[in-house]
DNA sequence: GCCGTTTTCGGCCCGACTGTTTTCAGTCG
């Protein structure tokens, strides 16, 4: 069994003990340990597993090696098959319901033999819910409005598209007079790819002003909560935003509590503990110890003042965090070490390879894209249009691609643009491996990027093959999106991103950091160690149009995700760098 | 189930909110 399919049995037992009513600790060393899981390399878990060494692995004890070592050696766990059995299925969506834990869902299925969603809103519409005990109308009516709301409004939002509404958000907050300090927080400020809602933490003078106009603002569809400190409110698209007011000294607090993550918080509160502290939204206080009496929160005295939050990592003896790196997977013993990356920054990049034109598929043609590259001050613009398997994207063949050939040579000596292009394909991987187009033809190109495009379907095996054979071509330069997948749409085709990562490295191949807000492929989880293993990344737009060279954004983002540094990032290069790095391939 | 400058047991992050209760359990972030 792979690696994310263990985390993903892991994760399920955490799921079905929350029902079973176990000790949430325990729970939480399920989760824990598929989190852990999904952060090790495959290659690397097969060593460990082999030489048993895993137990090493913070978060694996002997309960989880065991386990592990069972799913990974026979693909299956007798442990958790029992586990599944002694629990009706049905339960586990019920968990989906806001106001739903497991003791609730329990009680509804002892005395109402509720198992399902359907069965949960039966029983809600006849009144049989707000009469058993521990529960009440409120509950029945909230239940109602969450079941409700979740057919309508219970799926992610891409982080492009959520971006867009915080922005204006933002500066609308920053507007108000009264309020002096005003941030997105949340996984949109850790730049995760998609979002689940929008949270805005905010330091102002008076509240009634600004919950006035956050509640009011174009496009609120509704006003789910309203308060002294805090208000909620639903848009049309379904996007829920939530904005809450704290007072100036508490505003670092509040917004390093809200950007989260949940495990960064933990291990930061944990941190915070040992040095006999307390951290909250509230602030950084003395720990309540034995015998000690309790510590006011108002007593500024004991508070730790802290302005930014870099002052706050301080006031624990850590380097300032990056939002990006907030996800509880060694971060803060990086901060400790002092060994944080310096992460890559838009302002980093000189250009990008993997573009298309109205040659093929995209909206704008080869001048227009050029000059689009110009205005973002970009030193190269690499054209990859589609090859001529891809009939469906209207992929060019050898006739069209010599033409344009020529036209980006003819382009490039008329020196009309400051941006210099750069010839290429994005050739199709064909079922077997093979390129789209016969060597002679590939020779004549700046680069290549390579793609599959078709076959999908193709098990993991064969279709690792079918790219590792690709990337051994001797005339690629790059692998396109690693997985095909499209966020919140459709799950990548099944490859071993492990044997591709090593094949890439061994044959000198970068792989594309495809910055397609609903791509981001190959995902920011296997970057950190892939190239600190000497893998190097290439941030694309795979721009179809002017505007969509700025999808390099989400780019950025899920590469400082992946704790990527400039130098591990190919198109930070300079023209000059390039065209020598260009050559050097292209001689290998 | 994990873990150890309080180490092999007894902790494990913290506080608000809600709805239900009449002092608090469950849920949420």
């Amino acid at each position: 069994m792979t690696k994310n399919e263990i985390a993903d049995v892991l994760g399920e037992i955490g799921v079905l003990l929350e029902l079973k009513g176990e000790n949430p600790f325990k729970i939480r060393a399920y989760q824990s340990g598929a989190k852990a899981l999904e952060a090790i390399e495959e290659a690397e878990l097969a060593r460990l597993i082999s030489e048993e060494k895993l137990g090493t692995v913070k978060g694996f004890g002997d309960a989880l090696v065991q386990k592990v070592r069972e799913l990974h050696t026979t693909g299956r766990l007798e442990f958790f098959e029992k586990l599944k059995a002694s629990i009706e299925p049905g339960l586990v969506e019920l968990l989906q319901i806001p106001g739903l834990g497991p003791k609730k869902i329990k009680g509804l299925h002892d005395k109402l033999g509720i198992a399902s969603i359907a069965a949960l809103n039966e029983a809600c519409v006849a009144g049989r819910v707000a009469e058993l005990e521990g529960f009440g109308e409120k509950t029945q009516e909230k239940l109602l409005v969450g079941i409700k709301n979740r057919e309508a409004y219970g799926r992610r939002h891409l982080w492009w598209d959520a971006r867009e509404v915080a922005e204006l958000i933002v500066a609308g907050l920053r507007a108000l007079k009264s309020v002096t300090r005003a941030e997105a927080a949340g996984s949109l400020r850790r730049g995760l790819e998609t979002v689940g809602d929008l949270d805005f933490i905010v330091a102002a003078t008076e509240v009634g002003p600004v919950v006035g106009w956050f509640t009011t603002m174009a496009g609120v569809k509704e006003v789910t909560a309203k308060g002294e400190t805090k208000a909620s409110v639903r848009f049309e698209s379904g996007l829920q935003a939530d904005l809450r007011i704290v007072p100036e000294d508490q505003f670092v607090f509040a917004l390093h509590h809200f950007t989260g993550s949940k495990d960064h918080n933990v291990q930061m509160r944990q941190r915070a503990l040992a040095r006999g502290l307390s951290l909250s939204e509230w602030g950084l206080v003395p720990a309540e110890g034995e015998g000690t009496a309790k510590i006011k929160a108002e007593d500024k005295r004991l508070r730790t003042q802290a302005t930014t939050e870099a002052e706050l990592f301080a006031a624990l003896g850590l380097g300032f965090i990056a939002p990006e790196l907030r996800e509880g997977l060694g971060e803060i013993e990086a901060a400790e070490a002092g060994e944080l990356p310096r992460l890559i920054e838009a302002k980093d990049l000189r250009g990008a390879f993997h573009n298309h034109t109205t040659a093929s598929d995209g909206r704008n043609t080869l001048n227009e894209m050029t000059a689009a590259a110009e205005a973002l001050g970009w030193e190269y613009l690499g054209i990859a249009d589609h090859s001529k398997s891809s009939y469906q994207a209207n992929g060019l063949s050898e006739e069209r691609l010599l033409a344009q050939i020529d036209e980006i040579k003819a382009l490039n000596e008329s020196k009309r643009f400051k941006t210099r292009v750069f010839a290429g394909t994005e050739c199709d991987i064909l079922t077997d491996g093979r390129l789209d187009y016969e060597d002679a033809l590939l020779e004549k190109l700046d680069y290549v990027v390579v793609s599959v495009h078709n076959a999908f379907t193709q098990d993991e095996a064969t279709m690792t093959a079918r790219i590792i054979r690709a990337i051994e071509h001797p005339r690629t330069t790059m692998l396109g999106h690693l997985t095909g997948r499209l966020l919140l749409r459709r799950d990548g085709y099944q490859v071993n991103a492990g044997r591709i990562i090593d094949a890439a490295i061994a044959n000198s191949v970068a792989i594309e950091l495809n910055a397609s807000p609903w791509r981001l492929d190959m995902d920011w989880r296997h970057w950190r160690k892939a190239a600190e293993r000497g893998l190097l990344c290439a941030i694309n737009p795979d721009a179809h149009e002017t505007a969509g060279l700025e999808h390099v954004r989400a780019g950025i983002n899920a590469a400082r995700k992946g704790w990527l540094t400039k130098d591990q990032v190919i198109t930070t290069r300079s023209l000059s760098e390039i065209v020598t790095w260009l050559r050097a391939r292209r001689a290998k």
